[in-house]
DNA sequence: CCGCTTTTCGGAAACGTTTTAGTATGGCAG
DNA sequence: CTGCCATACTAAAACGTTTCCGAAAAGCGG
């Protein structure tokens, strides 16, 4: 005899009365909630999850689905932590909590998904990293789960996603390149299998030619997302024939590896080759010289993504009517020093 | 109707025959068994969680759990998310899940572990982090929930903990600073209050006693771990009397800072001054000059820490007869070109 | 053919909670 | 005094699963 059980009988008063004054149901006699809670709090109790959850259906628990691949590992470079204070503040408030589920690598995410699902031990989900085809959109949506995904996707129809505006920041790089009389503007990304390199590279092309400048595939280094990435895409960019006089990284983190190989060729970034960066993370600036890239709240991100969740889960959307189901966030331009090379002057 | 009831009516069999082929017990006839897998296959069906941790007191999920304050978030850099891959790949094996447990950075660590605990969603725990005194260790134990701590601490009596080998890795960077004639060797550290700042500090200047040099306050420079730190302590040092030959930072991020103080002031790392770093991070041999660190696979720890837990959970003990309670996780120094400089020559 | 063990299965209890339905009690209008 | 309603409580059902216990069937040695 444990649990709400023990703290009936030990106040001398039934079950069903305890569990109607800790939950704040109105036909309880306000003496006798005050003695209930007060007992609770005096021995400790707290209820028990299972049993409630069995009962109600319900958990009180967001899940937070990131990838634990080597890949993720060393390029969001604590994406997920920054996000999480922002989901967090907006989720306390509503009495959920948080829990981050990170997919074995060696795991198909799908099936991890399903897995964890199946559980029932979360009442909505928040995926990160989607693919433009993703099953578990599908997924979520057969199991009528509330979710929001971070990242654009074409399967399951219209859901609610949030995205970075690409299309934003290329548009934004590439303008001002272009106003300083760059026309050779290079662009390191990930490969098109990745949501965010097509996504990121058709922006930068549409952007080059709202500009009358011919895309040139030459131009596009695929590499990877990371220091070993920007040092292998400078080495590419200094092999071109025609050389460009300005270029695009789609991480920072690239910035650290191309210095270096600029370095060892001689070239000094913002004076002899424009760099922009894309998503600031606390290094650019200490970079030499600091780096010019995009700037984004990573809580404000959390805030909005907790928001469109809640919005989208019967029982919490009344607080927040959303009519947007899908979310482009901007970024904000951070000028460096970086991107002084100029062409016109 | 749902769940195992109805695929019990499906295959015209009994709950609990379903239940004990599901679960692989002995007492249940191959054939049976096959076509109870077979239906629940076809039909998806998966146990409830909640119904089956209210039954038999277990969830088979473990949890992790991390702090996402400001600080943590800028500091460590993606080791969470590094660690779970060791971490999940020991837990699959025994079916076992994964679940960090993000911490708001407003609440008391002590009062969100004690709600997660109470749940009672997780047989186990992993907290890091780990204080000098810690409450949330003498909660887990008086709670009798299997832990391991990551990071020493002194509370609870003897509990069991990882922790990184800062004594050796103090001990082996003075060690290196010394044999090149170094004297004056300064130190970038956290404040006392921050456990590692403590050991760290306190493993520096035993080390440097067995050589028999005067451990000196003034060379002890407490700042944040980060970029902005490493920036700072470039300045508190250069503005010494007796100015340093060398110095060791605890973070790796430092080195950023310091190098673009450093640069400032037409310092070379290398060349002028010796700098070592702590925990290597992609990051480092990225620097120029590269940066002499300590290495470490993350992977690893994870694979560490997981046995470590499971080695204290009664259900999995047999597999994993571990004797010592406590673990001094070793590093590996990872030579680089940033303490080149001599005094000797 | 009998008694015994082994195999395989069904019925039912149990886990801890919430919630529904029902029951006293008292107040109040008629 | 009677009927009615609001209040505050109790009792019991329900959530989905696992596991204990007993029983039927089958195998087997005598």
């Amino acid at each position: 005899m444990k649990g709400i059980r023990q703290l009936a009988k030990h106040l001398d008063i039934s079950i069903g009365t305890v569990s109607r004054a800790l939950n704040g149901r109105p036909d309880v006699n306000e003496d006798t909630r005050k003695r209930v809670l007060a007992a609770a709090e005096e021995l400790g109790y707290v209820a028990n999850q299972s049993g409630r959850s069995l009962r109600q259906g319900t958990t009180n628990v967001i899940g937070l689905m990131i990838e634990s691949s080597k890949e993720t590992v060393e390029n969001s470079d604590n994406f997920f932590l920054g996000v999480t204070g922002g989901l967090q503040s907006v989720l306390s408030r509503h009495k959920l909590d948080l829990l981050m589920l990170p997919c074995p690598n060696d795991e198909d995410p799908h099936e991890y998904l399903k897995r964890m699902v199946a559980r029932r031990i979360v009442d909505a989900m928040i995926i990160s990293a989607t693919q433009r085809v993703d099953k578990r959109i599908d997924l979520l949506i057969k199991t009528k789960i509330p979710f929001v995904a971070l990242g654009r996707s074409t399967s399951g129809g219209n859901h609610t996603w949030i995205d970075l505006d690409f299309e934003g920041v290329a548009a934004c790089a590439v303008d001002r390149l272009v106003s300083k009389g760059h026309r050779r503007i290079a662009i390191a990304a990930p490969s098109n299998d990745i949501n965010l390199g097509y996504i990121f590279v058709d922006a930068y092309r549409k952007s080059l030619e709202r500009h009358g400048i011919a895309f040139d595939p030459a131009l596009v280094i695929r590499v990877k997302s990371s220091e070993q990435g920007g040092y292998q895409a400078g080495h590419e960019m200094l092999r071109l024939e025609s050389k460009p006089s300005a270029i695009i990284l789609i991480y920072e983190l690239m910035a650290i590896g191309l210095y270096r190989r600029l370095n060892e060729a001689g070239i000094v970034p913002g004076r002899d080759l424009a760099v922009i960066g894309f998503r600031e993370e606390p290094r650019g600036k200490f970079l030499q010289p600091s780096l010019t890239c995009f700037r984004m709240s990573l809580r404000d991100l959390g805030v909005e993504l907790a928001e469109t969740l809640l919005a989208t889960m019967p029982a919490y959307a009344e607080h927040y009517p959303k009519g947007a189901r899908s979310t482009i966030w901007p970024l904000e331009l951070a000028p460096g020093e970086s991107d002084a090379f100029s062409l016109t002057s």
